[in-house]
DNA sequence: CACGCGTGGAT
DNA sequence: TATCCAAGCGT
C-alpha cells in the first residue's frame, strides 16, 4: 500500500480508534434497525442498505419487517410477495438471494442466524462486507465490515492512495480496519466508520470541522483532502433504444409480462417491449421529412401507424419504432399487435445499461376470440390489480400515468 | 478481475 | 444536463 511511513503508527490508531467511537456513541443516528441486535433484523437492514442511501431504505425496511417479521415469515413467504415488498427498490436480486438464504437458515440452522465468519459468508447474498457487518453489530465479533464509507474514511485519515475500485484494495484496508477494532466494541465502531463517512466525511466533500478526528487526519494535514479517495472512473451506460407497448382490453385489462428467471429486472413484471433494430436507430436520426399517407401494411403483413407522430418526432421516427415493436413482439412472443398512437418517450438508466424507451398505445391484432389465449409468460392485469404484480419503478411510472386507473 | 445488476439524491 | 455514487454481491 502506498502510505507515508509516518501515517499508519499504533498511536494514530489507538487515537483515531477512541475518538471515534466517543463521536459515535455521543451522536449516532436514531434508525429503525438499531432498535435491537435481532441478527435477522440487522441481516435484512444490511441487504436492503446495499448501494442504497439510508433515507431511500427506511419505509422499505419498516414495511418490509412488518410483512416478514422473522425468519419463518420470510422463509414462509410466497416469492412474488417477497418481490412486490422491493419493488422500486432496485438490485432485486437482493431479494430472492436473501429469501433463499432465509430458508436456508431456516432448515439448516434451525432457523438461527449462524454466528461464525465461514457459515454466513455462504449464504447467498451475503459477502464480506455484509458478514462483518451481521457478526459485528449482532455478534459483536471483532470482524471489519468495509464498505465505500470506510475505504473513503480510511483513506483520507491514513492517506491511502490505493485506487478504492479495486477488489485487491478492499482487501488491503480490510486488514487495517481489523486491527482498528476497539476490544469489545466491534459492532459500535464499525457502525462509527460509516456513520462518519455518511454524514461527516463525504464523498464530495469532507467537512473537517465537525470532524472527531480532523486533527490527526494525514489528507487534512496534507491539504489533500480533495484529491482522496483514488478511484478509476466507471465505463458510462451503454445506450440502447426501445419501444414499449401499452395494451389495455374492453374491460379495461392491462396487458403484462414476466421477465425471465435471470438477468436484468428477473421475475419482475413489464410492458411488452423489445429493443429496436438498428434500421429504426438510422430513420430515427432523420430530419423530418414529408411522407405520403400510408395506410396499408407492410410486405411483411406488420401494420403501420397511420396517425403522425407527435412532439416534434418525425413522421418517419415514429413509423419506423412503432413496427420495429410490433414485428418484435411477433418475432420473439408471436404476439400480433397494431400501434395506434405514440405516448410518451422513458428514459432509464441503469448502472450499465441506458434505455432510451417509446411508448406506443396498441391493440392487439388477433380476432376477439383469440384474446384470451396469451403467449407464455403474458397475463391480463385487471383494473386496482397494481399491487398483484411486482414491476421495476420504470414501468410502474408509464402504468400510473398512461395505463388504466387503478383506484 | 471485469462486468452485470436499479434507483434516486447531490452537486 | 451530466456525473457521481450509496451500509456490494455473484459470476
Amino acid at each position: 500500500m502506498e502510505i507515508q511511513p509516518q501515517a499508519i503508527t499504533d498511536e494514530r490508531k489507538a487515537f483515531y480508534a477512541k475518538e471515534l467511537l466517543q463521536w459515535y456513541r455521543a451522536s449516532n443516528r436514531d434508525l429503525p434497525w438499531r432498535k435491537n441486535k435481532d441478527p435477522y433484523r440487522i441481516w435484512v437492514s444490511e441487504i436492503m442498505l446495499q448501494q442504497t442511501r439510508v433515507d431511500t431504505v427506511i419505509p422499505y425496511y419498516n414495511n418490509f419487517m412488518d410483512k416478514f417479521p422473522s425468519v419463518e415469515a420470510l422463509a414462509d413467504a410466497p416469492e412474488e410477495e417477497v418481490l412486490k415488498a422491493w419493488e422500486g427498490l432496485g438490485y432485486y436480486s437482493r431479494a430472492r438471494n436473501l429469501q433463499s438464504a432465509v430458508r436456508e437458515v431456516k432448515e439448516e440452522y434451525g432457523g438461527i442466524v449462524p454466528d461464525e465468519p465461514v457459515a454466513i459468508s455462504s449464504l447467498k447474498g451475503v459477502g464480506p462486507y455484509t458478514a462483518g457487518a451481521i457478526l459485528s453489530i449482532a455478534y459483536n465479533q471483532p470482524e471489519p465490515a468495509v464498505d465505500g464509507n470506510v475505504m473513503r474514511v480510511l483513506s483520507r485519515f491514513f492517506l491511502l492512495t490505493d485506487d478504492i475500485a479495486k477488489p485487491s484494495t478492499r482487501i488491503k484496508i480490510e486488514k487495517l480496519a481489523r486491527s482498528l477494532i476497539p476490544e469489545g466494541a466491534a459492532g459500535d465502531f464499525n457502525q462509527a466508520l460509516m456513520e462518519l463517512g455518511a454524514t461527516v466525511c463525504t464523498p464530495k466533500s469532507a467537512h473537517c470541522l465537525p470532524c472527531p478526528v480532523m486533527e490527526h487526519c494525514s489528507a487534512r494535514l496534507e491539504g489533500r483532502v480533495d484529491e482522496l479517495p483514488l478511484k478509476a472512473k466507471a465505463k458510462p451506460p451503454r445506450p440502447e433504444i426501445r419501444a414499449a407497448a401499452l395494451i389495455v382490453d374492453a374491460t379495461g385489462r392491462l396487458l403484462i409480462r414476466r421477465r425471465p428467471q435471470t438477468g436484468l429486472l428477473a421475475r419482475m413484471w413489464e410492458l411488452p417491449q423489445v429493443a429496436l433494430p438498428e434500421i429504426a436507430l438510422l430513420e430515427m436520426a432523420l430530419p423530418e421529412v414529408a411522407l405520403p399517407e400510408v395506410t396499408t401494411g407492410t410486405p411483411s403483413g406488420v401494420p403501420v401507424v397511420t396517425a403522425a407522430a407527435t412532439e416534434g418526432r418525425s413522421r418517419a421516427a415514429g413509423d419506423a419504432s412503432a413496427n420495429a415493436l410490433a414485428a418484435g413482439l411477433a418475432a420473439a412472443d408471436g404476439l400480433r399487435i397494431v400501434p395506434e398512437e405514440w405516448l410518451t418517450d422513458a428514459e432509464h438508466t441503469f448502472s450499465h445499461l441506458k434505455w432510451d424507451m417509446r411508448v406506443y398505445r396498441c391493440r392487439l391484432a388477433a380476432p376477439a376470440a383469440a384474446v384470451e389465449e396469451l403467449p407464455p409468460g403474458y397475463a391480463w392485469m385487471g383494473p386496482g390489480e397494481l399491487y398483484r404484480y411486482a414491476f421495476p419503478n420504470l414501468f410502474l411510472r408509464i402504468i400510473n400515468e398512461f395505463g388504466p386507473a387503478q383506484e
